[in-house]
DNA sequence: GTTGAGCGTT
């Protein structure tokens, strides 16, 4: 998707990609063209959406035809207020194709020498390997804002091969915080959880005809873990059941089914009713 | 109507 309508990008083999960065999900590839364009030849401008939602991600690509006008548009909108946003704009790092890039600059195989250095940080990325959460919502310390802006300053009237440190700092904080909380949340084991209900649902048939007496059987085995909210959902629930005509059971009885993954580990632990 | 770490499409 390009601001210029072709599919895909138009060509990248001497294109400098530059990464917006902290920009409104309502900015558009339109809002941001006549905004860079302004300082070079815009080749392509392209904002990643979502796949399921379809909104912008935040971020943007702007591809500048040289060098210099990127490094210009850089300095000159990094910190920029767009839409009521600070945008932050920087060279792009991971390549469209897994190319190799050279602040910003897409090469085939033209260049070698730079390319060995970024191996060995481990910039480079066969693509889709980089596993990054989609959720929007997090808690995050604002102060992390004011840092970024500091390392701007870098680039100030310099094209050389200046400016790689400050991505290092960046990558591992990042990579940290975000590792940890991902990687205990799947520990937690709230998966196991529906699982097992599911399971509990399919191989034991008494539990649609308990859902006409709900009384017989132990209240704590509802599905609401609060005692109030089962009060209130048991009237619900037991007249649907006692009616026999609500296809809601047998739906959700027949989705548990197919969802069920290790019925076997399951259905061998006794203990897992109790 | 919302959110806010981060690197990309036919």
């Amino acid at each position: 998707m390009s601001h210029f309508g072709r599919s895909g990008p138009p060509d990248i083999r001497d294109t400098y990609s530059l990464l917006v960065l902290n920009i409104t999900f309502r900015t558009s590839a339109d809002d941001l063209f006549p905004l860079f364009d302004r300082y070079g030849k815009v080749v392509d401008v392209f904002i990643p959406r979502d796949r399921r939602t379809g909104d912008s991600r935040g971020f943007a690509f702007v591809r500048y035809k040289h060098a210099e006008e990127a490094q210009k548009a850089i300095e000159r909108l990094d910190g920029k207020v767009v839409d009521g946003r600070e945008i932050m704009v920087q060279f792009a790092k991971y390549g469209p194709n897994a190319e190799s890039i050279d602040r910003g600059r897409i090469s085939f195989s033209e260049t070698k020498s730079p390319r060995r250095s970024r191996h060995r940080d481990g910039y480079y990325r066969k693509g889709g390997s980089r596993s990054r959460s989609r959720s929007r919502s997090r808690s995050h310390s604002p102060s992390r804002s004011p840092s970024r802006r500091g390392r701007g300053a870098s680039y100030q009237g310099k094209l050389h091969d200046h400016g790689r440190s400050y991505r290092s700092r960046s990558r591992s904080l990042s990579r940290s915080r975000s590792r940890s909380p991902m990687r205990k949340r799947s520990r937690s084991g709230s998966q196991e959880r529906p699982r097992r209900r599911s399971y509990e649902r399919k191989e034991s048939p008494d539990v649609k005809r308990d859902s006409g007496s709900p009384k017989g059987r132990s209240p704590s085995l509802a599905r609401s873990p609060s005692p109030a909210k089962a009060g209130t959902a048991s009237p619900v629930h037991k007249g649907s059941s006692r009616g026999g005509r609500s296809p809601s059971p047998v739906q959700r009885t027949r989705r548990s089914h197919s969802r069920s993954l290790e019925p076997h580990s399951r259905s061998r632990s006794p203990h897992s009713e109790n």
